[in-house]
RNA sequence: GGCCCAGUGGCUCAGUUGGUUAGAGCGCCGCCCUGUCACGGCGGAGGUCGUGAGUUCGAGUCUCAUCUGGGUCGCCA
């Protein structure tokens, strides 16, 4: 039976109380967190957002009645206990920042009583993710959790702060947007005035701050909801949040000037975390050679070495090959001290890059004798084999993996190998903040998809000023003014200067096959305000979750979004997406494939 | 869409080469206990092994299919 709280009210939450007077009257309200019953004696602990509270209840103090009550508390009832603050007279609890006081209790109010959880409302929980999202808000409640999410409001806060003081305005765009085939692919929202038509939910706003530069506000920012109907991974959910801005008569570097200031005074302020500016700049080119990755984790080397030129007319026909042909090279890591590595695991890391498209991995390990373990060295002479160890810098126990493919497919598979064998031989400093900033991305990319030549960042993204004139010759060697930021190897954000001559806009359109027709269909508003006055305008976008993920040292996405969606981008808890009721349907005019139809009604 | 991993009492797991009544810890329920804090002691309930089919004298264990969750490639301007 639940009881009012009527005439209570909370004085503090559970460790405020570290602010009262011993002796001190006090009202707390939460829950139980975990009761220990000696008999004559119980002491509960009280649970609430800011952590926990030892209550004593003692009949001697609460009365026969109050100590009956008490003895039926059980696990995650809500209570409310008016009672006095004093020292423990036990030991001291040295692992709660409240372990050396209580409250005696005088009086408790039963508000709620609770089922027994399906799962234990812990710190570190085990439990499989699928019943924790199920009952996501009892998961909620556990103690790491309630911490992410309250610091995810702190950081937002912070950044507000920033932004603020330094001439941001803070813009609303709309979520009832124009679907643009360009991209990710869009979440629909039937319109039911418009039978057959849709609106998109925003993948970002990105059209919408341009607008607003041109609209004369100088600079935006927004803590931004976005929408792609994209498949989900560990660092990615359907809905995600941006931190959106965008600054009119700017280029890139005031851009990642104001950010590495942003970034500085986030990670002081919450994190206690100095970063070290200028934040290290890497062009993409530079990115790929080194990293295999245009987001490269520096928190360690094994650095990629290119070893095409060295291996140019050998024996082996696969490194040979590929250092023939253009456009393809061979490339390797050097693993120290891995040379014992046994061909178990060498098989493992095989498989793991062929997973990437990798058609295979050679293997070359200088024992500690000096000999040679290798799957190609009966191809190579001596001096070769010497060389090619001296090119990769290897030296007596270590072991090299090497890639002969495409450029494309010997970077991802290198890339991601570095990163696997990083892990596994512990190079990676997680205390570390390592932030960079990748900049002259190519201005397209082939999709293979497509068949076609599609913007890398989007199609507003201004070229490097020396590559314009490549628009209209060999635009795919153009290099776009694009930045990314990254942290620890995670694309944390990214941004552009934007194209504001339509004349360039122009070029792009074409480089892109869009014809001048099919481009205003679907960005005419755009260009239209183009031609009133447009201010040359930069921005930027981070993934705020992301942000969050590594500022909390989340495993996933999930650990710092309150009520995230699982790989099917379902959620285990409402059930959502469900089928909708058929009057719902026809009011909207659709049919869906899966609903049942009938005719008659 | 492809590949990989997992699914056994409420939770987390163990379960040997297929072999009697499927185990443990925690949790839960009951009794006892005045200084516990992962309280302690005694007792108890609770699972047919995600689902379906197959192989077999016999399946938690092997095979196939399927469902659910996770990771990843494709995808994510």
């Amino acid at each position: 039976m639940a009881e009012s709280m009527s005439g209570f009210t909370r004085s503090h939450r559970c460790t405020e109380v570290l602010n009262a007077q011993m002796g001190e009257s006090v009202v707390l309200m939460g829950w139980v967190n975990r009761r220990r019953n000696l008999g004559s004696l119980i002491f509960v602990d009280l649970r609430d957002r800011t952590g926990l509270i030892q209550l004593l209840f003692d009949e001697n103090n609460i009365g026969a009645e109050g100590f009956a009550k008490a003895e039926t508390l059980r696990n995650e009832f809500v209570i409310a206990v008016r009672g006095l603050v004093q020292k423990r007279e036990g030991a001291v609890n040295e692992s709660l920042p409240t372990g050396e006081i209580e409250i005696k209790v005088l009086e408790l109010r039963i508000l709620s009583e609770a089922l027994t959880p399906p799962f234990p409302i812990e710190e570190d929980s085990q439990t499989k993710d699928e019943l924790r999202l199920k009952y996501r808000y009892l998961d909620l409640r556990r103690p790491d959790l309630q911490k992410n999410i309250i610091l995810r409001s702190r950081v937002a806060q912070s950044i507000r702060n920033f932004m603020s003081s330094d001439g941001f305005i803070e813009i609303e765009t709309p979520m009832l947007c124009k679907s643009t085939p360009e991209g990710a692919r869009d979440y629909l929202v039937p319109s039911r005035v418009h039978p057959g038509s849709c609106y998109a939910l925003p993948q970002s706003p990105q059209l919408f701050k341009q607008l607003l530069m041109c609209a004369g506000y100088d600079r935006y920012y927004q803590l931004a909801k976005c929408f792609r109907d994209e498949d989900l991974r560990a660092d990615r959910q359907p809905e995600f949040t941006q931190i959106d801005m965008e600054f009119s008569f700017a280029n890139a570097e005031t851009v990642m000037e104001t950010n590495e200031r942003l970034i500085a005074h986030v990670f002081k302020e919450i994190l206690d975390v100095d970063v070290e500016l200028p934040i290290q700049r890497m062009t993409w080119q530079e990115a790929m050679e080194r990293f295999g990755s245009d987001k490269p984790d520096t928190r360690f080397g094994m650095e990629l070495v290119d070893v095409t030129d060295c291996v140019k007319g050998c024996e082996f026909s696969v490194f040979a090959n590929a250092a023939a042909q253009e456009g393809s090279s061979v490339r390797g890591i050097t693993a120290k001290g891995m040379a014992g590595m046994p061909r178990k695991k060498i098989d493992a890391l095989t498989d793991f890059v062929k997973g990437i498209g990798a058609k295979g991995l050679a293997y070359l390990g200088i024992n500690e004798d000096g000999t040679y373990k290798s799957s190609f060295a009966k191809f190579m002479k001596e001096e070769e084999l010497a060389a090619l160890a001296e090119e990769m810098k290897a030296e007596k126990g270590d072991m090299m993996f090497f890639a002969a493919d495409t450029d494309k497919i010997v970077f991802a598979s290198l890339g991601a190998l570095r990163l696997e064998l990083g892990a596994q031989m512990g190079l990676i400093d997680e205390s570390k903040f390592n932030f960079l900033w990748v900049t002259e991305f190519p201005l397209l990319e082939y999709s293979d998809e497509q068949q076609r030549w599609v913007a890398m960042h989007h199609p507003f993204t201004m070229p490097l000023e020396a590559d314009i004139s490549l628009l209209e010759t060999e635009p795919w060697k153009a290099k776009a003014a694009a930045y990314d930021i990254v942290l620890n190897g995670v694309e944390l954000g990214g941004g552009s200067e934007r194209i504001y001559n339509p004349e360039i806009q122009e070029k792009m359109f074409t480089a892109l096959g869009f014809t001048k027709e099919e481009a205003y269909d679907r960005f005419g508003f755009l260009l239209d305000a183009f031609k009133y006055g447009v201010p040359p305008h930069a921005g930027l976008a981070y993934g705020f979750d992301r942000l969050m993920m590594l500022m909390t040292h989340a495993e996933s996405i999930r650990d710092v979004i309150a009520f995230p969606k699982v790989k099917d981008a379902s959620c285990l808890m409402t059930g959502a997406p469900t089928p909708v009721d058929k009057k719902q349907l026809k009011e909207l005019d659709i049919l869906l494939a899966g609903a049942e139809i009938e005719e008659n009604e």
